[in-house]
DNA sequence: GACAGTTGTGCAAACGTTTGCAGCCCATTC
DNA sequence: GAATGGGCTGCAAACGTTTGCACAACTGTC
């Protein structure tokens, strides 16, 4: 049984052709193969082929330094948006030899920073960070230890990061604008962490939006959660209700806090859009089937990735360039759960309940 | 700028204590450190902490023939039901000190073969397999060459193979056998491809279920799409639609594929589940919040993943052990969307166009 | 035909570990 | 006090590559 057959090395090559394992070694890699001549490598191919031979890649890696994998750190790959960003990840590294070593760090500081040691000790060549906050102690030891390194879908207030992000600014304005034009005047805001570049960035777009729309901010409408999940934003919208002040709109920091707004206004009686509008953030997966389906600001997940790995990749080759922080144009999609503003603000008081 | 540290080696720890790097090597490495005294040990361990010392992985691994590392096959990282996976495996593997490499094969052959041989190159201590046909070249070749490995949510006509699934013959007759209780008698199945085992033995559940109940087959109800996806369960809806057969219910094969039924539904005009009922599979991220909320089998991802893990590190330690196929037990989650049948299935007739 | 230049191949060291073996020292025993 | 033995530590080889250097063979030139 258990035969692992056993490993076929350069020098198995080597003595099978009559050549020493450093001939082998160049033919093999395409960058030395011009050195031999034509009839021997043919002959070395042929040979490697026949064999079945598979570089040994810690041998190759001991000796170069270079590992050929890279490290991703996301916060929960429970949360259906990091997929996608994964998966875009994934689609252009590999087809540059490059292996995703991925860790979910739970969002603790305590797990990040023992995941990013693990991957400096497995000599990754770069790291896809996703879980950066706005000052950041993981990414000031990447900064300093050299590693390249770009942050996906959020930034850090460092400069000279490499990073891709969508315009979180614009695209919060472009919500209270989308609601502003349909009417609304009292807005809710149900805002991320704010040591989280998302948390932080979008907020302001929703301050700067209310500023162009003419609007007052009211403190008492704005409630700030501590993660990016459900429960959080439930908790919020719950906080914003206890004010008693009348609104007819929540704008939430993201989509799953908009999740848990949708539970508050069930749990309050409250129908949406109806009585009160509510939008998202990031048109993750499946949103529009939700009831009412979300109107949201989408964030082209899959090509955050893409782009994170390619400028990854550029850092790998050429470390000197100057850092790029690339910020992709969001997009409102408009659905279901944002209306013209209802009754309940007019009179100012709830309809039941 | 840019200057990389030089490596701390054994070697410096050696000079710095005054010992032998064997020494160190043993006191470093918890299974040989008894070997050596107890005052050098301390010293050793003192100046490695000093000197900020790392392990070479890779002279590690190639001096061991142990990687650390398990590669991780998924089909569609897009889809949300893998999140959960990958988290319940990196959790577990983590805490061992394994990382996991994560490949997206997006349902395509030639990539999962592609994948598998990286893995292999990169010498992976296991694999942990998500993607497996029923009969699955990439699971024989395992199975030839001996690595280790567990087939995570889906399983092969093989034996002797790992696998953690849920039971999903019988989750099929859960589903027929609540839909039988609220009075349905003519109940569609949107089957998932049939060359996975998820795909198959839902079905195989629900012919089980219909005969349980004492219904008969009929197999205008009855379209098989070619993938897990929204909106191959679309064609598959549309395809029983056409055949012009009345029904009160449909059973996807899975939640996706019971979107793409929703969406055939709203194009029909049809309500569900007033006119329809529909059931999904899995019980995926977020399928409470969809409209209406799906009534579904749930899969308890995480622990798949967790359960996983574990098994292949058993394997890993002692591969002489007997495959385990493990089968956790689903269990039904009756949500909005299904109901008593309506007077579209008593009359045969549509009550709108 | 000698010389310079080019081209192709072999040699050997190095990357940083782990581990079987040998040998030293010290304690124990008779 | 010699012999036995056990506990620690050093030695060196090995894992499979890559790569600077040396060298051999050939080409072409005057």
């Amino acid at each position: 049984m258990q035969t692992h057959k056993p490993r076929i090395t350069l020098k198995d090559i080597a003595r099978n052709v009559g050549v020493h394992p450093s001939t082998v070694s160049r033919v093999l890699n395409p960058d030395t193969r011009k050195m031999v001549t034509k009839r021997i490598a043919d002959r070395v191919i042929n040979a490697s082929e026949q064999l079945g031979y598979r570089p040994n890649t810690f041998a190759q890696s001991l000796r170069t330094n270079r590992s050929y994998t890279v490290g991703v750190m996301v916060p929960d790959l429970t949360n259906p948006a990091f997929g996608p960003i994964i998966k875009g990840i994934d689609n252009v590294l590999e087809q540059s030899g490059y292996s995703v070593i991925v860790a979910n760090t739970d969002n603790v500081l305590e797990k990040e920073k023992r995941s990013v040691d693990k991957f400096h000790e497995r000599q990754v060549d770069g790291l896809i960070i996703a879980t950066a906050r706005r000052l950041d102690d993981v990414v000031i030891t990447c900064l300093e230890e050299g590693t390249p390194f770009v942050l996906a879908v959020r930034s850090t207030i460092e400069k000279g990061v490499n990073s891709v992000v969508s315009d979180e600014i614009v695209g919060g304005q472009m919500i209270v604008s989308h609601l502003a034009q349909l009417g609304h005047k009292k807005i809710a805001y149900v805002a991320g962490p704010q040591f989280l570049s998302t948390g932080f960035d979008r907020y302001q777009g929703y301050l700067q939006g209310l500023k162009n729309a003419g609007l007052e901010l009211d403190e008492d409408l704005v409630a700030i959660g501590d993660a990016f999940t459900e429960e959080e934003g439930r908790q919020a919208a719950i906080m914003i209700n206890a004010n008693q002040k009348p609104f007819t709109a929540i704008v939430a920091a993201n989509d799953l806090m908009a999740l848990g707004c949708y539970d508050e206004l069930i749990t309050k009686g409250l129908k949406c859009p109806d009585d009160v509008s509510v939008v998202g953030y990031d048109d993750m997966p499946f949103t529009r089937h939700f009831n009412p389906p979300l109107t949201t600001v989408h964030t082209p997940l899959l090509v955050v990735g893409m782009q994170a790995a390619r400028i990854l990749l550029e850092r790998i080759w050429k470390p000197e360039q100057p850092a790029r922080a690339l910020k992709l144009q969001p997009h409102l999609i408009v659905r279901g759960s944002t209306g013209i503003p209802s009754s309940y603000s007019e009179t100012g008081t709830k309809v039941t309940n």
